[in-house]
DNA sequence: AATAGAATGCCAAATATTTATCATTTAGGT
DNA sequence: ACCTAAATGATAAATATTTGGCATTCTATT
């Protein structure tokens, strides 16, 4: 699945180095979940920090009609509860397990005392918030000042960088169209438009992208602000 | 100026003690600008915070046309750089003095070494970057799922909360259109509507709200989910 | 190879939004 | 108290988007 959490974020134990991450991993304890049960709760105003060491995790929230509506799915090395340690907010997403899965739960006191004495991990979740900041913000900017066809263009080049394959993407036009906040017709209409211009090809749940340059290039030209590069190149 | 990133959101100044203020203080330079001059641009590869210090800096980016596009206003006390120094990003934003300012200037080591030192500032740091997370991914999420009528007047109420006077709001309808990516006749549809069920009082570049837990309840009843409080309710 | 479910393509009517003007109101400066 | 620039209100034609329905294509499974 998309979303705007996801592409290009690094995972919380690929930040760290091996001697931290053991430390981190002795802290709290693992509690294993059946598909569907629920971990946490919107409003809930426990604090500490989960992270996933077996399965995944659906992230959301419960909307109007009490449908569960995701933001975004976590695997493997991926934390949850920042926001309660650090911001003074409750618990701001449902989150339940997406099949089994084993979350390592970590009360405030043991972590806090890890993260006073480790600037490491002080700078690994910077780096994790900071960079979904950016994602973020760079894409409500995009989405106001750009025209959509050249958004969503922009939005596949940006996934195709951070896929492990960067010339086809596997993703549902149903999944851009949410994302973008427009129908699935209209998201039609502007992966068609860029098809046309050669940009993309359009397949069944998935999008090639035959010549990756050509895209960056057609993007940058539309968007004239210097396209940032993850490292600044020399 | 209203924006995405200022609202409820403290500034750096503010959540660290006056000896961490005081050691900070001390390190890299101040510099003054003159109106209008660019302080950053996006793109260069310079790591280091910057502090407004005096004034008040525009944080933007340059459009396809050459116009400044403003993304926030940073005032006394706000920090810059972030990106450069936790995230291995270039900078994102054009920054460039509004009006007569000064800007504290602090190269990466020594900023470094400060935070590496003192997790207070650690904490601080990321306080400041998931708050503002929080609300950008809070504000996607309603802009997908909510009706736009519900979703500018859940806005309205979260800048009351966090306003001097959470009575009356200073802000131009036009602004508000931009935040939402609408033109200023559909916000206006969208405000008289809300000002036709008793919610809002238009004015002249201000917006009044007569009743404000009339406003929330009204929201509250229409989003199903959890009102998350700044700081969990006991 | 047949089949079912999922995803995409296509179409047109209904709805919503934008664009482009112009009138009116407001606050601040002279 | 007047005048001006800025902001808001109002309107209609032109565009764009959504909705809903149905046909087609694709993939995995039988």
């Amino acid at each position: 699945m998309l979303d705007l959490l996801q592409f290009g974020s690094p995972r919380l134990t690929d930040l760290i180095s091996a001697d931290l991450n053991y430390a981190l991993a002795r802290l709290g304890r693992d509690v294993s979940y059946s598909d569907g049960q629920l971990i946490h709760s919107r409003g809930d105003d426990n604090r500490g920090i989960s992270i996933v060491r077996e399965g995944a995790v659906r992230i959301g929230v419960i909307g109007i009609d009490g449908s569960f509506i995701t933001t975004s799915i976590f695997g493997v090395g991926q934390c949850i509860g920042e926001f309660t340690l650090f911001a003074g907010l409750p618990r701001t997403h449902d989150v339940s397990a997406l099949g089994e899965c084993t979350v390592q739960q970590i009360p405030a006191a043991p972590f806090l005392a890890l993260f006073d004495s480790e600037p490491e991990l002080a700078q690994a979740l910077l780096h994790l918030s900071l960079l979904r900041t950016h994602s973020l913000l760079e894409f409500s900017d995009d989405f106001r000042r750009l025209p959509k066809q050249v958004h969503v263009a922009k939005f596949l080049l940006q996934v195709a960088e951070s896929a492990a394959d960067p010339a086809e993407l596997q993703c549902l036009q149903e999944e851009l169209a949410y994302i973008f906040g427009v129908s699935r017709v209209s998201m039609g209409k502007f992966l068609k438009s860029l098809q046309s211009e050669g940009l993309i090809l359009l397949g069944y749940r998935k999008i090639r992208i035959p010549d990756l340059p050509l895209l960056r290039a057609w993007v940058s030209q539309r968007t004239l602000v210097a396209p940032l590069a993850p490292k600044a190149r020399s």
